[in-house]
DNA sequence: GCCGTTTTCGGCCCGACTGTTTTCAGTCG
């Protein structure tokens, strides 16, 4: 479990008990708008307190934040635990279980006496199996059925997946609507809709005349292992692969407050509805109420407009200020991926002793997909060779027959018009040592049209050690760009800890380039990383950092990932054609 | 407990679905 999991989760504990012990629903409330707040930050919330800057995250007012301070810097919180002590601590653990909220795990914790949380779920078990739990008021025959069933697939929270697995699974699911005559439209909507890097449950809306009869069709798709939920408008399934999917139904009238609705995020809507009662409106998924008269919406953007407000792109719908730039006209005009003019950041398969992997397709192939994307240059930027073992010499010659051979591939092809990607740069992704130098000597550097420094060892120096280092590579004049800043793994390896202010000042005043990294795997920097460097007016690129020729189509995600960040054309430096492009880089 | 373009008090997003209920509570997103 994150470290925003873990404080969500709390929360919610501190939630229920005000429920519980004082029926106080609006300080329940409060805590479980500030858990969900938690639960979504793309950062961890620890970074945030080191920050100072709490107070900042939506949901958390002055008495959370020094409840947070204490619980951040002594692991407990006083004041929780013993507000938790009005209950059977079991509850908690109950709580977890699909189904199972705050009164539900309460009652039963308290008939059985469950104070234990690390037994009450197998505790629960045993109750079920006596066939006890009927003793407990509100619980009969399907109640008990539909908690088993719970149960059976209660287990530790499994990673969240990433995006491109997720649209892959979704888009399948959407073929399949496709394929009947009632659903006109089919479309992936919450978190995928708003391009997050991962995705916990899939949400897809169809559109039909007959919500009915489509419903029942969506509920025949064929992968689906259990019917979790169903009504005619919403329904939830979990496929043979174990992951969940909403179904939600609409009409053509009003598709677009569906969309809208259903696409979130959550905090995006809550706060949303709140601007709207300020004006006497009332939101909800079918439209917009105003003196009991409702105005259904085709399209999101008249469902905005509607509002007075400029119509905001998915990427952006996380309550971190959109509406406020909506509401005085200042959204900004993101990146697309249309462009984007080339990809610095692509490994070829010329073979040699080197750091790490090098790519599987030959210069040829790689040319013919950045044509098919309509690229004006691509620039090869292979791992350095090993630091170790080699001699200098033997470096300088790698490099130099790394050329040849790659400026040879580049000819045979010149004049196929097919393949016609007009410039092309033979660079190199080079180490960052923990010291901050760099994993080549300056001769060797020499031979290369340009360089990306990246970090790929010792990813747990210090923020001040990291900061450094950072800062000691991109001095050098030949590193312009720096590769996958905070060399994260979406759900294998944390970012590195560094003081991005400080890099990213250096990077303002020193004209280095900051890649956004497209690779589903890393989507790096994070968005809201990309969305401080915006504001400090540091130009990025964003790369593939491909291994294979097909892999360039990352680029897509890399984009939405720099669209989640604000980045604007201006803001990225491969949108440029290839004589300005130069000029940036000092080529 | 949070929050503010009717601000420091007095409100607090909206609706679907389910089960156990005779009109609603709990859970979820």
């Amino acid at each position: 479990m994150t470290i925003n999991q873990k404080t969500a989760q709390l929360l919610k504990r501190v939630a229920a008990v005000f429920w519980i012990s004082e029926g106080d629903t609006f300080r329940y409330r409060a805590y479980i708008n500030a858990a969900v707040a938690v639960d979504n930050l793309t950062v961890p919330i620890a970074d945030i307190w080191e920050q100072g800057k709490l107070d900042s995250v939506p949901g958390i007012g002055e008495k959370l934040v020094s409840y947070l301070d204490e619980y951040f810097s002594t692991g407990k919180v006083r004041h929780f635990d013993s507000i938790m002590k009005r209950v059977p601590s079991g509850m908690f653990s109950l709580m977890e279980i699909r189904g199972i909220g705050p009164a539900k795990s309460y009652k039963i914790a308290n008939k059985f006496q469950l104070d234990n949380q690390d037994t009450a779920i197998s505790d629960l078990k045993k109750i079920l199996s006596k066939g006890e739990l009927f003793k407990v008021a509100g619980f009969k025959e399907k109640s008990i059925r539909n908690l088993k069933k719970s149960l059976r697939s209660h287990k530790t929270k499994s990673n969240r997946m990433l995006l491109a697995q997720a649209l892959e699974i979704a888009g399948e699911y959407i073929t399949y609507l496709h394929k009947s005559p009632l659903i006109s439209k089919a479309e992936p909507l919450g978190s995928l809709r708003r391009k997050l890097p991962t995705i916990g449950d899939i949400d897809i809306a169809f559109c039909s005349h007959n919500s009915r009869e489509s419903m029942q069709y969506a509920l025949k798709y064929p992968k689906i292992k259990t019917v979790i939920l169903k009504g005619d408008k919403v329904a939830r399934v979990r496929l043979e692969n174990g992951i969940s999917v909403d179904l939600k139904s609409s009409d053509v009238k009003m598709w677009g407050s569906l969309l809208q609705h259903y696409t979130g995020s959550k905090l995006h809507n809550i706060q949303l509805r709140k601007y709207a009662l300020e004006k006497g409106l009332s939101l909800s998924e079918y439209g917009i109420k105003k003196d009991g008269k409702i105005y259904r919406f085709k399209t999101e953007l008249s469902f905005y407009n509607f509002l007075g407000l400029e119509y905001i792109p998915p990427e952006l719908r996380e309550s971190t200020g959109e509406i406020e730039l909506s509401r005085s006209k200042k959204i900004p005009k993101l990146v697309k991926l249309s462009d984007i003019r080339g990809d610095l950041h692509i490994h070829s398969d010329f073979v040699y002793p080197s750091s790490h992997d090098h790519g599987s397709n030959p210069l040829t192939e790689i040319l013919n997909q950045a044509s098919l994307q309509g690229y004006e240059y691509i620039g090869i930027s292979d791992h350095n060779p090993k630091f170790q073992g080699l001699k200098e010499s033997k470096k300088v010659e790698i490099l130099k027959n790394r050329r040849k051979y790659l400026e040879n591939e580049y000819k045979e092809c010149e004049n196929d018009v097919k393949l016609r990607v007009k410039y092309l740069l033979i660079g190199m992704e080079v180490d960052i040592r923990p010291d901050g130098s760099l994993a080549l000597s300056d001769s060797a550097l020499s031979l290369l049209d340009y360089v990306i420094a990246s970090i790929h060892s010792s990813f747990d120096l210090t923020i001040e050690a990291n900061t450094r280092r950072i800062i000691n590579a991109l001095s050098h004049p030949k590193v312009k760009i720096l590769g996958h800043p905070t060399s994260r793994e979406i759900n294998k390896r944390e970012s590195i800890k560094a003081d991005w202010d400080k890099i990213f000042d250096f990077c303002f005043k020193n004209n280095k380039i900051l890649e956004i990294n497209a690779s589903p795997t890393r989507l790096d920097l994070p968005d809201d990383l990309i969305q401080k460097a915006v504001s400090k007016g540091v130009k990025m690129i964003v790369n593939t950092d491909s291994h294979s020729s097909e892999q360039l189509q990352n680029m897509q995600y890399g984009v939405w990932h720099a669209r989640r960040g604000y980045a604007k054309k201006k803001d990225i430096i491969n949108t440029l054609d290839f004589k300005n492009l130069r000029q940036v880089l000092e080529l």
